[in-house]
DNA sequence: TATTGTTATACTCTATAACTATA
DNA sequence: TATAGTTATAGAGTATAACAATA
C-alpha cells in the first residue's frame, strides 16, 4: 500500500552536464513523438527525412545523408518504405545520371502537412514549462553546440 | 579539385523544433565524448552508472535505473563489465536480501575522478562558444523539457 | 502477491566493406 | 580515379518475457 519510500539520489555531477540533460531531453521528446506520431507511422528519422524531401524538391540520397548526418546504407530501407507507401518520387537526375531526385507524392505531401502539424502542437505540449522566447533561446543555444 | 557546389538545403522547419536541435546537439557530444573517453574505455552510460555508484554508495540496481531511466535487463552485463575491471564492489545490502549494494573499489574511484575531470574539460570544449552563464541558462532550460 | 536481480532473446539502430553504374 | 546508390552483414543498443530468491 505504502509507497517504498524513495531514497534522494545524488546526481549533482551529471545534472551540470550539458552532454547528459541534452541526452535525457532529447530521449524524453523522441518518446513523446514515437507515441504521437504512431498513427501516421512516423518516426522522427522518417519525419526529418519526409520534412526535408517536401522542402527541396530534387534532393538527392546524399544531399539528405549529409543534411541529418547519416549513413548511406541506412537511408536505403527508410527511403524504400516510404516508396512502397507510394509517399515519395524518384526521377532521374537532371544533370548527374547516377544521383536520384527525391519528390513528395501528392499523398506525401499531405501527409508531411499533417505530420509538420502534429510535430508542433507535441513540441508545444512537451515544452509547456517554457515560454516561447524561452523555447526560442534553447534552440539558439543548441545550435551553437552542434553547428 | 573543385569541391562539388553544395547546395544549400532548406531545413528551416527541422530547425525550428526543440527535439531536431536537442538530438542534435545530443549526438555531437556524445561523438567527442566517445573518442575523448576512449582511453579510459568508457562510454557516456558507463560513466553515468560509475558517478552514481561513486556519490552514492550503497546504491542498488533498480535504483540506478530509475534514475538513468535503464532498463533493468540491460544493466547487467554493463556492471559485469564493471565489476570484471574491479572497479565495483557489491556487498549484501543491509536491509533488504534480495538487493545489492553497489560502491567503487580504490581503482573505481581513482577512475571516476579521473572521468569527472575529462569529462568536466570535453564539456567545455564542446561548448565553447557559450559564455558560463549561457551553458547554466541551457542547462536549466533542458531540464525543464524532461524533469 | 510483489520486487530484485538475472537469463535468454528478439528487435532495432548503427557502422563497415564491397559492388554497380556513372562521372 | 572518384562519387551515388545499393547490398550484405556485423556489432551495439533497446525491448519483452520468464525465472529464482526474497519481501
Amino acid at each position: 500500500m505504502n509507497r517504498p519510500p524513495r531514497k534522494p539520489i545524488n546526481s549533482r555531477f551529471l545534472r551540470t552536464l550539458v552532454g547528459y540533460n541534452a541526452r535525457r531531453a532529447s530521449l524524453q521528446i523522441m518518446g513523446v513523438f514515437i507515441q504521437r506520431m504512431a498513427p501516421l507511422d512516423l518516426r522522427p528519422v522518417d519525419f526529418s527525412v519526409l520534412c526535408l524531401i517536401g522542402h527541396n524538391p530534387g534532393i538527392t540520397s546524399r544531399e539528405i545523408c549529409r543534411e541529418l548526418h547519416l549513413l548511406a546504407p541506412n537511408l536505403v530501407r527508410l527511403l524504400a518504405r516510404l516508396d512502397q507507401r507510394a509517399l515519395v518520387r524518384r526521377q532521374a537526375h537532371p544533370e548527374d545520371g547516377r544521383a536520384v531526385g527525391l519528390s513528395l507524392s501528392e499523398g506525401g505531401q499531405a501527409l508531411l502537412a499533417q505530420a509538420e502539424c502534429e510535430v508542433a502542437a507535441l513540441e508545444v505540449d512537451v515544452t509547456a514549462d517554457l515560454s516561447d522566447a524561452e523555447r526560442a533561446q534553447l534552440i539558439a543555444l543548441l545550435q551553437r553546440v552542434y553547428r
